[in-house]
DNA sequence: ACCTGAACACCGTTCAAGT
DNA sequence: ACCTGAACACCGTTCAAGT
């Protein structure tokens, strides 16, 4: 999964600089590519304009040509993601929630590959012209669909970042507890007896998934689980205010 | 909104330090309420361990005395706030779906009184014992209401964070654009050719709201609609497990 | 006129030196 | 044994000095 091309060097381990003018020019994708290549390696927070600068080769000072601060870097790189987002194929079954539901599950995968964009999205304060342009299509989607304005507008606060792709879990219920060893934690450290209902459910799920597979819980089913919820009741919705100005 | 206590100080400004033995100790709770208390004041980014030493006239370092570093801090502060959240009523009418909604509810208005807790609780990667017991809790409400253990384990994950009073936007799609100006200045860089289903929704949501109140979305009515939507279809799915084991 | 890199004003945290 | 503050290894960004 390299996004980047990393910069040329010589065989001994020489950096062309100078001496090459053939060498690759910097643009702003190549930095914001650069970037998001960094950041699926090691993290948002190994995302540096001095780091960036070393992985390109290039002086720290010379990426602010192509990028106005950092917070524009990061408005770059999450544009970038969304803006390459697949388009939600043509023929999909289930009118427009079903539409949704394959744009959102493909949102997810690519959402996957680049584990630090919602803590990247979060810290943004506006959306980017690539996010509004995603939003104008869910939009989009559901008038077609029949959903009144209203609707719409209600469903894209309700559905938020969730048809971005985003689990939007406040913490790894599952992944944190749900964990043999940790469920034992949990009671060793006489955390069971103040938690009891938790205790119950890890252990239920625990027993559960060991027959099946290893532990935890299936980020993938919990992702559909909230999302055909939210669909359902906003398909409902959609029904109930079709009768009351139809009917 | 003054939750810490400043260090008293000479009427001449001198600080008094190792002169007064009867100042305040430090301790665990007076530095994390400080922190609290800058947090609620500049923000989440003027939690500096440095400026949280100004802040108690003390030098920095002495607060590693009583946290381990600046994420064991942090997690003081998520934990504190959550820890407070009032409980919920005795009774509160509507089942455990009023109940879960009161807790919401009550925990919506903390929050906004510390509106850092989204990016700090996003932050986090465990949660805090606090917010494990305030999970308990949710738990606990579910089961008395008959829900399965499965079920209140798939909730947990829908619900999110949203049972913490956390909007959970990807972005304020109203606060950021619904303002009238901000339509006007869309439709001048020519966005809203490129945006024709957001615009008209934005329009007619700034044309509806003009007439009533200011301009933009009421965050309190959003919040509502997804919980509800939310608690609705999971009472659904309630009563058809209840029709599959019972009938 | 352009580019570069030294320097500034921060940050969290270590660690040695002083009591 | 304890505490303190100098120092380290970073950070984003400014700005002056050099070409």
């Amino acid at each position: 999964m390299e996004l980047m091309a990393r910069p040329k060097r010589h065989e001994d381990g020489a950096v062309d600089r100078a001496d090459d003018p053939s060498r690759e020019r910097l643009s702003r994708e190549r930095v914001v590519r650069a970037a998001i290549g960094l950041a699926d390696e090691h993290g948002l927070g190994a995302v540096t304009m001095r780091r960036l600068g070393d992985e390109l080769a290039v002086d720290p000072m010379a990426l602010y040509k192509h990028v106005r601060n950092k917070d524009d870097l990061v408005d770059g790189m999450v544009d970038l993601v969304v803006a390459e987002l697949p388009p939600v194929p043509a023929r999909v079954r289930g009118g427009w929630r079903g539409r949704l539901r394959a744009k959102a599950v493909a949102a997810r995968e690519a959402m996957q590959r680049h584990a630090w964009m919602p803590e990247a999205v979060e810290s943004r304060a506006d959306a980017t012209p690539a996010m509004l342009r995603y939003y104008d299509e869910v939009a989009a989607i559901m008038q077609d669909g029949g959903c009144s304005i209203d609707l719409v507008h209600h469903s894209l606060h309700a559905l938020g970042s969730r048809v971005l792709g985003f689990t939007q879990e406040l913490f790894d219920v599952a992944g944190a507890l749900a964990a043999g060893p940790q469920v034992l934690a949990l009671q060793a450290h006489g955390m069971a007896d103040e938690l009891p209902h938790l205790s119950e459910m890890l252990l239920q799920i625990s027993h559960d998934e060991a027959t099946i597979v290893g532990s935890g819980c299936d980020d993938d089913v919990e992702f559909a689980f909230a999302l055909d919820l939210l669909l359902d009741g906003l398909e409902r919705r959609r029904k109930a205010d079709d009768r009351a100005s139809n009917g």
